[in-house]
DNA sequence: ATTTTTGTTCGCAATTTTACGAACAAATGA
DNA sequence: TCATTTGTTCGTAAAATTGCGAACAAAAAT
């Protein structure tokens, strides 16, 4: 749960989950410009949320489109709600 | 809700805030007992957690109490809660 | 064949986090 | 009064995080 925690305690990382959260799915490239951040780093804040396993990356040549991962989102939900209580 | 989840994202000050939420209150003294950490450093853990607003201590001399904030952890739940969907 | 688009990786720097022990402060107990 | 208990703060060090631009790679478009 903390490695949930850790992943969801960056702005950045929050804003990108909150919007796949509301639409499916979305390309890096529209975030990039959206977020006032380079896209080396952008794509950094990606990665941690791939490796904290609550998104995912499609490779669409010659973009990527980002996913939620439901399965551990579901799992992440479960331990946040156990934790909060209902 | 970054702020808070990255409060919540160190498994020490996870612990205490899952122990918070079984037993109402606790001494540091008992914490500091069962984990395997120093003092000064279960002192900053504390500190952050009461920056983040999710417990407080109450002072009762020589120890401290702590207890969760009730009012800011309904906060955390409710975004939480939002973002996860029921 | 080049150029453009898209995104990653690589160095680098600045800042923050994590952790420790020593020193300190406050209240209690002998 | 002096020692003990409890917890914080300080100084320090190591590691991780955050962020940038430059260089790079792969596919698409011209």
């Amino acid at each position: 749960m903390a490695r949930y925690a850790k992943a969801m305690g960056h702005p950045i990382r929050m804003y990108v989950l909150e919007l796949l959260s509301k639409q499916t799915c979305c390309y890096s490239g529209d975030l990039s410009e959206v977020l006032p951040i380079a896209k080396s780093t952008l794509s950094q804040h990606l990665k941690e949320l791939k490796n904290a396993g609550l998104i995912q990356g499609e490779t669409e040549p010659p973009k990527i489109k980002y996913c939620l991962n439901r399965e551990n989102l579901e799992e992440a939900k479960n331990h946040f709600k156990n934790f909060f209580g209902q």
